[in-house]
DNA sequence: AGCACGCCGACT
DNA sequence: GTCGGCGTGCTC
């Protein structure tokens, strides 16, 4: 009980850089205020002058040798500082995701590197130039040479970078503040704003919102003023209009001095959205995106804290906006996989949002088309409030949808990727002078090559992934960017029936030039949006009419609105389904409705063709039929019988290693200690489900080897525990030197 | 960011 | 000797 307390500290965080902490004793009076996050005023250094710093770590044991302990001075309290509660967070982020408290931070608060950029520090030069010569003279007559060197160059420029003098000039700080307290110089440093959003003419429109989003509004805003605070989910058909929504919910909460986050998928962030917003909050709005250079995002997040901004929308990372007065947090297209991190601390942007409105007081709205199950599964029992959505805002009405079964076609003798149908109805839609768009569902599988004699695929030397080809003639790895020959016959069996298997856009649009000569048509993938503003720039281009069919992947399905396109079509709907993880069928399903969503959202009716080889699966039966509940229910079924979340809880255990042996080991002795633990508590009911240890299924990339260790568990607490209890014993064992650990907690994709 | 320590050349 | 200029490294 008595034990001695002991606190990591970082000093003042935004000059100081996160890496390191200092370890103080925590006087026995203070115990009971000093938390994580906590500002403390501690001496420091050799004339242990009071610093500030914010505590980040507790603990009983003492890291550093006795003598050089020192002790906090004192807690400031009250000054609920935004540091505080970002610390705080990260802190819950580490327990709940894990992390070490380093990468928590990191994720948290934007490091050092970005502040120098963005403080411009100049040195200039105080005297008038008959006073520096005499200067110079006198510093040459004794030998100055680093004031000699300084000082020539200021007499050539008035003005020189901070950055500069000290590089390149090779004169170290003692030098300048020398020459500071004598009055010759002065250290200037200037903040200079960058504003991503550029000023564009604005335009006034008034919004009306029909019955049904202006009920939900209006039940936002009466719980809002009436000081209830929760998370709500809106699920609202796509064309729904749910940015209208959010927008009157925004207004409300700003109008109440209080500050919005808005979290939308990265690729969503287009022009259009950006200029919705910019159009009606004017420059009291932020927008953050990964073009963003590091000092830029610094900028923002100097805006923020410094109270200039009310609204920050951006992706994942926007979520850690120092806003002091946070009113409201909204998650667009919730179930998007972007929202788990996929570096260590996995964390998922959901969870965290709702633990960050909880700490600040503010609400959370999700809104989605196709819930996750996670998001609906809380909304049926309770924890959240759902909304709905039934009908398009503008009264357009929902597509139409047909299934067409390929297996069919193929006994037909239709060679041709276009069934009979769907090729019908692009010509009437190429007569009609309506646009059209085809959705190539390629997630993992396309472009791979394999020998058609004896089954053997092209696998990457370094990675354990398929090949794909690329029409230069290549075979690129996505993993490791490793390149080589596509290989005239198989390099196991000799045979020359070696092709690609599975249909990419290009071969599609070679498809469409070929029965559809007079079409015109752009294509968007990876290859035509790697320029800059490719993304964009094909966006516009088919807004404007200036194609009739846009041929994509999974990005064209992301919220763009396009009135012309009356018809969507779906090449093979069902390739997403093989990817071997327990979301395959549910990214399917939203796959699916967000395409046909594309469809009819102008005057004219649209319509769908789904072409799949598996017509009688519930994910596309259910898409076809816009029917969430159906699907929702089949695919809970699922979920409980082989526990997977919502219905339970999964813990990955990665390890990686060059070595494979050091993996193995590894991998080893935890899945022993983990054993341990759980047959030890075992004993009461808690039923745990342990797979593994075995190979990962990517089971090595880029020369690493992957092992992994899977563990089920209906209570999240428990595998947090268990998790824990795992980083206590890596720390402690030697074993862990030579190789990574990594936690994912409910696994996005698989491994 | 500040402070002290150690090295070096110049002056008494 | 010793003083001032200068660079470097550390801060629990």
């Amino acid at each position: 009980m008595e034990e001695i307390l002991y606190a990591d500290i970082i000093v003042d965080i935004s000059s100081e850089n996160l890496d390191r902490t200092y370890q103080y004793a925590v006087p026995d009076d203070i115990r009971e205020k000093v938390f994580i996050g906590s500002l403390v005023l501690i001496p420091f250094g050799r004339g242990n002058r009071v610093i500030k710093g914010y505590v980040v770590g507790l603990s009983n044991t003492l890291k550093i040798p006795e003598e050089f302990l020192k002790t906090i001075n004192e807690v400031v309290e009250g000054a609920l500082l935004i540091e505080s509660q970002l610390i705080h967070l990260a802190y819950w982020i580490k327990e709940n995701f894990g992390a070490t408290m380093n990468d928590a931070l990191k994720t948290v608060i934007p490091i050092k590197q970005s502040v120098k950029q963005k403080e411009k520090k100049k040195i200039r030069l105080i005297l008038d130039s008959d006073e520096a010569t005499d200067k110079l003279s006198e510093y040459q007559r004794k030998n100055n040479t680093a004031r000699v060197r300084l000082l020539q160059e200021l007499i050539n420029e008035n003005t020189i970078d901070y950055d500069l003098v000290i590089q390149k000039l090779n004169i170290s700080r003692s030098t300048i503040n020398g020459l500071v307290e004598q009055g010759i110089i002065e250290v200037l440093t200037k903040t200079v704003y960058r504003n991503p959003v550029e000023k564009k003419q604005i335009k006034e429109y008034q919004i009306v919102l029909n019955d049904c989003q202006k009920s939900i509004a209006d039940h936002f805003i009466n719980d809002y003023f009436n000081g209830i605070r929760k998370t709500y989910l809106i699920h609202g058909v796509t064309g729904s209009g749910k940015t209208e929504v959010y927008m009157e919910m925004i207004a409300n909460v700003i109008a109440n001095k209080k500050q919005v986050i808005m979290l939308i998928p990265e690729i969503a962030l287009t022009y259009q959205t950006v200029m919705r917003f910019y159009n009606r909050f004017s420059d009291r709005i932020s927008i953050m995106n990964s073009r963003l250079s590091k000092g830029e995002r610094y900028d923002q997040y100097l805006r923020a804290k410094n109270g200039e901004i009310d609204i920050m929308i951006g992706p994942r990372s926007a979520l850690f906006t120092p806003f002091s007065n946070l009113g409201l947090i909204i998650i667009d297209e919730e179930h998007e996989g972007s929202y788990k991190s996929e570096t260590t601390p996995k964390y998922h942007a959901r969870e965290v949002a709702i633990k960050r409105a909880e700490m600040t007081g503010a609400s959370v709205v999700l809104g989605s088309a196709t819930p996750s199950l996670e998001a609906y599964y809380k909304a049926i029992k309770g924890e959240y409030h759902l909304y709905t959505l039934t009908s398009r805002a503008n009264n357009s009405l929902l597509p139409e949808v047909s299934i067409v079964d390929l297996r069919e076609e193929l006994k037909n003798r239709n060679k041709s990727i276009f069934s009979t149908s769907l090729r019908e109805k692009m010509q009437d839609r190429l007569d009609k002078r309506q646009q059209i768009m085809l959705f190539i569902n390629r997630r993992g599988y396309a472009g791979f090559v394999s020998c058609r004699s004896c089954g053997h695929v092209m696998k990457c030397n370094h990675c354990d992934v398929s090949l794909t080809y690329h029409t230069s003639g290549k075979l690129v790895c996505h993993y490791c960017n490793h390149e080589e020959v596509m290989p005239k016959v198989c390099p196991v069996c000799g045979s020359k029936y070696i092709a690609t298997f599975g249909t990419g856009t290009q071969k599609v649009e070679e498809f469409v030039r070929k029965e559809f000569p007079r079409a015109r048509t752009l294509r968007m993938d990876t290859d035509t949006t790697s320029t800059k503003d490719g993304h964009e720039k094909i966006l516009t281009a088919f807004a404007n009419h200036e194609a009739d069919i846009l041929i994509g992947t999974q990005m064209i399905v992301k919220g763009h609105d396009f009135p012309k396109v009356t018809l969507v079509g779906i090449i093979a709907a069902d390739l997403s389904l093989y990817a071997n993880d327990y979301r395959a069928s549910e990214r399917t399903f939203q796959l699916l409705t967000q395409a046909a969503g594309r469809a009819g959202r102008g005057s004219e009716k649209g319509e769908v063709v789904i072409q799949t080889y598996n017509p009688e699966h519930y994910s596309i039966i259910a898409a076809s039929e816009n029917d969430y509940e159906g699907f929702y229910q089949k695919e809970m079924l699922y979920r409980s019988a082989m526990k997977y979340p919502p219905a339970s809880n999964i813990l990955v255990i990665l390890v990686s290693s060059k070595a494979e042996n050091k993996a193995e080991l590894c991998i080893n002795l935890l899945s022993g200690v983990m054993r341990e633990k759980v047959n030890r508590e075992d004993e009461e009911e808690s039923q745990y489900t342990i797979i593994g240890p075995t190979n990962a299924s990517l089971s090595k990339a880029n020369d690493i080897y992957r092992k992994i260790i899977y563990l089920k568990h209906e209570n999240y607490d428990k595998l947090k525990d268990v998790k824990n209890y795992l980083e206590g014993y890596i720390n402690f064992s030697e074993h862990f030197k030579l190789c990574s650990v990594q936690f994912d907690f409910n696994p996005m994709s698989s491994y």
